[in-house]
DNA sequence: GCAAGATGATTCAAATTCAGACCATTTAGA
DNA sequence: TCTAAATGGTCTGAATTTGAATCATCTTGC
């Protein structure tokens, strides 16, 4: 019924809008409590988060750039900012000489959980107050479907 | 159960996830089909979109700015560029001799219905075609609703 | 063991974005 | 009618992002 570049329908075309205009608020909100909090960019607080939870506090430049779905140039820049700030540190890796290991310090520690709170609270109030139980895991179940598709290219 | 700053539940987590993570890989797709059908970006796209569908297919720079969400500054940025590619045109205002209307061109129409079955294409393949029709329905009412309560205030 | 290609990361210049200052006009209020 | 505040846009310099080029190190296949 419909061909690839028909119009979407309206009600597809309503989910469409609204999946955009979501995006853009909330990150907008959460952007703006990270720099009032902490100085931090959502990008850099991504990427405190993921070094937190990695084993040693410590991943890769590539697999950063992976998880965070940076550039690996930006990953670079955003990287080196971090360590001027004293919250990541860089490492050689000894095995592949090639790669560096971007490792969260005590202050990126202390950092991150000065500003985990209040990003927190923003997460909430933006999106999963808003939401019924119901809808919190339709949309985790429908929107992971999404990211997992996009992925696997 | 939960106060404002606890970490979040699994389930809510999982949706945080998988919004984010949907919202920035269907961006990339969207940003990589434009530029290449059309030397366009996303918000550049989303310009002239909205200026299509309104009347005399023109609009105020600021309510411009408002609809497509973006800064002043930024819009400013990139309404001269789309003026320099002659896909856009400003006039000023007669009734008000602060205000600037951007006017789509026969161009900037004719760019428009180049790429826009490409784009369809994308926002079906990436969203659309992978949730079913009742997924579709309540995103569109879940997510609207939280950009509805972002934009009120 | 070695050349050719892959991979990890950085660098560079150009393009874009940001925040705030600024200018002109309009609006409201005394 | 004036003036202060609000609004609409642009401009500026600094910060960030992009994409291609580059460099060094691994890996493969011979």
């Amino acid at each position: 019924m419909n061909e690839a570049g028909d119009a979407l329908e309206p009600r597809e075309l309503r989910a469409w809008m609204a999946f955009l205009a979501a995006g853009h608020l909330v990150d907008h909100e959460v952007e703006r409590q990270l720099k009032r909090d902490g100085g931090l960019s959502h990008a850099e607080f991504e990427v405190l988060v993921r070094l937190r939870s990695a084993a040693g506090r410590r991943l890769r430049m590539s697999d950063l750039a992976r998880e965070v779905m940076v550039s690996k140039s930006r990953l670079t820049y955003q990287v080196t900012q971090l360590e001027r700030a004293g919250l990541v540190k860089r490492t050689g890796c000894p095995s592949d000489r090639r790669s560096v290991w971007a490792e969260l310090t005590d202050d990126g520690a202390a950092a991150l959980d000065r500003v985990r709170p209040g990003h927190r609270r923003v997460v909430r109030e933006a999106l999963v107050d808003v939401l019924t139980p119901e809808e919190i895991d339709l949309l985790g179940a429908a929107l992971g479907r999404v990211a997992d598709r996009l992925r696997e290219r």
